[in-house]
RNA sequence: GGAGGGGUUCCCGAGUGGCCAAAGGGAACAGACUGUAAAUCUGUCGGCGAAGCCUUCGGAGGUUCGAAUCCUCCCCCCUCCA
């Protein structure tokens, strides 16, 4: 803020920087030429879906752009969707959301604000809970919102589509989640609101609710969405594919280091936050052969890791990444657990377990079947010696290094 | 309300009386390879100290030596007609 003050045109500019949509720039300007002289920042309106409260770098994309207007002097709305989170937000799955309870939900809510803090300042934030207004519509309001959209128009939304055309249920709530979600923009007479590209349905439905209501429409901002570590689904909770920005340093880092080099470009370019021009030298370097993808791609995994755990937190990551994967090592940090050990008339001398069980025991495998598996197809090593003999008794009376495939480790011991 | 089609192991999906713990694909996990990855290849993929046995194919009963498969009732989903 102690830069000279944009022009408004220049401040749109910047504004669509980055965005995969904007509708529609002249709107917007109009907006912050009117702001200006009204003296009043425009109300950007952010949902989340309080059914999933860990944010991911998917998220953080749409949250980076906020921080953003956040730092132009505009007004950040983080709305907890509390009340449609009860419904399940439809968007791009393929099936009916089961509700979540009261408690439920008012839990996850509770989570968001640390989170929130990594990115946004918190201060200048304002929170809202949409149950806050929702629940007190009655079912006369409901259907006369109900009435700014058709049927038609919902089954355009391509997930509908996609179900329908599928013949797979979509259930008639799931029809009035856009309809809550409009009826947050006019509640919040909200001038904005951003989001994943998965929510522009969402969003333009609410620019005709807002009309219906004698407001003017909000702008619509929408991020591309980051793919998951798999590199080809988006990322997301339920895919298990996604980073958490709370994750540790090691593993933030780890995780980075582990999508396919195909994503390696979006990565830099939506979550890394480096200048555009230094993300295009990297990426020029690698296709010429200059730089080794690996060396990028650590490039990629320090500057993401040290957004949410900072420089140091990147380092570290980095020496456990090379400690543990290039060097085979153990990780510098391993649990500590003690283990029941079976008394000896069955197992022998004291001290000594059945690899099976031990696997088990530490939670490195949910039965004896698929530890005896693990045991047999050598992902077992006790001290870095494999164990490929699935019915080898160890001894762990002394303090020992159990690892089953990649990055499980433990260090374990007979207890007592 | 009527007619028809469905509900199978994490997901999709084959299976219409024993050869079915159930094909095939995906996901996942492990091993090899590598750059740590991706891709590829190989293997595993309900439970049990593994021999055999137990539990599983929407639910409950029944027929049968034997049922995911046949019968009865119930629940749920989809399509068309009203």
């Amino acid at each position: 803020m102690t830069e000279k003050r944009l022009s408004p045109q220049e401040e749109v500019a910047r504004i669509a920087k980055g965005a995969d949509e904007l509708i529609s720039p002249e709107e917007l300007l109009n907006k912050i030429e009117r702001g200006r002289s009204e003296k009043r920042p425009l109300r950007i309106k952010y949902g989340a879906d309080p059914s999933a409260p860990d944010i991911h770098l998917g998220h953080a994309v749409s949250l980076f752009k906020l921080k953003q207007l956040q730092d132009l002097g505009h007004h950040i709305i983080f709305l907890i969707g509390d009340f449609t989170g009860m419904i399940g937000d439809p968007s791009g799955r393929s099936k009916t959301r089961s509700p979540l309870s009261r408690e439920e939900v008012e839990k996850n809510a509770e989570t968001y604000r640390a989170q929130v803090s990594m990115i946004l300042d918190v201060e200048r934030t304002e929170v809202a809970y949409n149950s806050e207004w929702c629940s007190k519509l009655s079912f006369e309001d409901v259907i006369r919102l109900c009435s700014s959209t058709t049927v038609a128009r919902m089954l355009e939304r391509d997930d509908f589509l996609m179900r329908y055309q599928n013949e797979v249920p979509i259930s008639l709530h799931e029809f009035l989640y856009p309809i809550a979600q409009g009826y947050d923009s006019v509640c919040l007479k909200a001038d904005m609101e951003i989001g994943g590209t998965d929510q522009k349905f969402n969003f333009l439905l609410a620019r005709q609710m807002q009309r219906d209501h004698g407001q003017e429409p909000q702008i619509i901002l929408t991020v591309p969405l980051l793919v998951g570590t798999d590199g080809e689904q988006k990322m997301s909770k339920s895919q298990g594919n996604y980073i958490c920005i709370t994750e540790s340093a090691v593993d933030i880092f780890g995780k980075v280091m582990s999508i396919p080099d195909s994503a390696m470009e979006s990565y830099y370019r939506l979550a890394s936050r480096l200048p555009g021009a230094e993300v295009d030298k990297i990426l020029a370097e690698v296709k010429s052969g200059k730089m080794h993808p690996m060396e990028a791609k650590k490039r990629l995994a320090r500057a993401i890791t040290s957004l949410y755990a900072g420089e140091e937190g990147a380092r570290r990551g980095e020496e456990e990444f090379a400690r543990v994967f290039q060097e085979g090592e153990d990780p510098s940090a391993m649990p500590l657990i003690h283990v029941d050990v079976p008394p000896p008339p069955k197992a022998g001398r004291g001290g000594r377990i059945w690899i099976v069980e031990l696997v088990c025991s530490v939670g490195f495998a949910e039965s004896k079947g698929k530890a005896r598996r693990l045991v047999e197809q050598g992902a077992v090593s006790l001290d870095g010696e494999r164990i490929s003999d699935a019915d080898a008794q160890v001894d762990i009376s002394r303090e020992r290094v159990l690892r089953v495939g990649k990055r499980r480790f433990a260090r374990v011991v007979a207890r007592g």
